[in-house]
DNA sequence: ATTAGCACTCATCGAGAGAGAGTGCTAACA
DNA sequence: TGTTAGCACTCTCTCTCGATGAGTGCTAAT
């Protein structure tokens, strides 16, 4: 049995009344409504063909028709044709991104609030993957008050500090001798490269600020790595309740404490390691069992070559692909050329 | 008519086993349950008078009875009588205001998350109110590459960094500078403080540094303002979907609408102005249509004897008072105790 | 190849019966 | 006078059953 096109027209047709209803679609609403020139009767035995090739299913004898899983992914593959932003929608976009956004974890959060928005779906947005960051710039200031402030540049151009304890008498240049030296010693290493000999090193030469490098290097150590570089970020979570198929709080409170394990919603993002651009997994492709009815949508963005994360959309598998790909391809433009902006140009 | 000792009793009754269990009790169960060594029919007339007396209603001829607001209110100022917490949840608490905790941040979403944990309804959060904060401390410091970062430490303890481009020629030096001109001028003040002679004091003394000082003050009036000092932080929103009230969807949307509105939450926590320690708002007392079916627990933090903000509990007025007060009484306690630790005693 | 007609299936809805929980009232009892 | 057993009554909840209607598959006609 071959795929012709009036058959494609019949399961496009299935597909696109699913999407916006939810419901069962039956022979004569397909030829009441997308008007295709046959009768129901014709449509009945297409639909039959349809159903046994695998690409559509019956709920129960006297039900319409549902897309299978099959059905969804030879539509996204070949019948879907992407649609427009309106012109509002890509200025909601614009403005989220516009100049005044400096730090990467807000540009995260909207990027994250924009999508649920958009799409009336659950956004995921993962933190930007930097790889392994090595010290720029060390610097402590002196603040008065035994007081001083660590702050910590990363190549990055991610900035730490922390307030700290310092003796009463210390002076700003006996602070920047420290600082001098610690640049000297750690610039360009990363976090897990400073070799013991090393730290000894820079002992040896600071011998008369043993307590305050102790401190410092306590928290260049401990509290730094604490800024969570792996994190996912998800948004529009009770979108999920407007969807028919999650009508009873059940089936809710399962995707939620799926959700709500940051480990899984990694699985759940992952991607083939080579693979850029747009993905999509539909129902069982996911390989959690709890959103086997979902489909996840996801886009890589990057800085450069490099690819730094991964934002996604987690629907229903009746979900609205054609629209949520739209979205998802602008939104992970937008986001890898603001970040871009902001990792390297920094201003 | 009079609330004598074996009506309490009663009550009491009445008002456990329905926190425990959702169902309307009747007199069978009262007399099975809990011994009180008369008949399920005195136990009726009983009920029969604190009805009238309106502690308790019946949701239908047939049914038990269930606690009215008035009920629960008379429980909460009355009867009720704290838990202690085990040793394993004492444990929890102190383990997660540990030492090591550094940021208020992070504090905050500790309390939260702890609190959901504990109590399982959904937890509310106030960031401190640290009242207008003024510059402590400014610093520029030059990072190379034409790029400086600026610091402003705020009295209240908060720092804030922002990079900044500096001209390629600029040295420290200048930079301290300027640095001492803006500390010399601005300490002490608030944002909203500072005026216009004031800033024109600046540039007629670093008129040399116009480009800089152009961007800095425009960094520090603009960026900093914008850390969020009024966010209330919710935690546990999906225990909602635990309680037999919240089962079908539509509840829980309305409820959701009202928490996903900063501002409402606001007018949610909101307590009497003077009022220190724990309040209970009881279904009907909430001044929100959307929450009259739910009860609120607040309670205050302080550091020294400034009331810095509140934390909250909101769950069904079928809520585990006795359990929440324990709770939130330890979390507002250790909590004023940890941020006390990190605002005053900086280290 | 297409379509009208028709018998058949099955979910959904509403009505009605029965069960069960709980009450209020009455009368008996200590 | 307070307590209790007994009983009729109410009302919700659940289950069943038939009607309804949407939708199908098959057959025969075009």
């Amino acid at each position: 049995m071959k795929m012709d096109e009036r058959k494609q027209q019949i399961l496009l047709a299935i597909i696109k009344d699913y999407i916006s209803t939810a419901e069962p679609v039956g022979s004569r609403t397909i030829s009441r409504k997308y008007k295709l020139g046959v009768s129901p009767a014709t449509i009945r035995n297409e639909m039959a063909d349809l159903e046994e090739m695998g690409f559509i299913e019956q709920p129960h004898t006297s039900a319409g028709r549902i897309p299978s899983n099959l059905g969804y992914r030879y539509y996204v593959d070949c019948l879907m044709q992407l649609e427009q932003l309106t012109e509002q929608e890509e200025g909601t976009i614009r403005s989220g991104y516009e100049n005044k956004v400096r730090e990467v974890g807000e540009v995260l959060n909207r990027t994250g609030r924009m999508l649920a928005q958009l799409t009336h779906y659950t956004a995921l947005v993962q933190t930007p993957q930097l790889g392994k960051s090595s010290y720029k710039h060390i610097q402590l200031v002196l603040m008065g008050a035994a007081q001083a402030i660590l702050i910590v540049v990363m190549d990055t151009g991610a900035v730490h500090h922390q307030m700290m304890v310092v003796p009463e008498n210390i002076t700003q240049q006996d602070l920047d001798q420290i600082s001098g030296v610690l640049n000297a010693k750690l610039q360009g290493r990363t976090m897990d490269n400073i070799r013991l000999t090393l730290i000894k090193e820079i002992y040896f030469e600071l011998a008369r600020h043993r307590n305050i490098l102790d401190l410092a290097i306590e928290l260049m150590q401990d509290r730094i790595p604490s800024v969570k570089e792996d994190k996912i970020h998800l948004e529009g979570v009770f979108n999920i309740l407007n969807q028919p198929e999650f009508h009873n709080v059940e089936k809710v409170k399962v995707l939620l404490s799926l959700l709500e394990q940051e480990g899984t919603l990694r699985d759940i993002l992952e991607k083939p390691k080579d693979s850029q651009g747009i993905t999509i997994k539909i129902g069982s492709e996911n390989a959690r069992q709890e959103i086997q009815n979902c489909s996840m949508i996801t886009a890589t963005y990057q800085v450069g070559d490099k690819i730094l994360g991964s934002i996604g959309v987690l629907g229903p598998t009746r979900m609205d692909y054609a629209r949520v790909v739209t979205v998802i391809d602008s939104m992970s433009r937008n986001l890898s050329r603001t970040l871009e902006r902001l990792l390297k140009g920094q201003g």
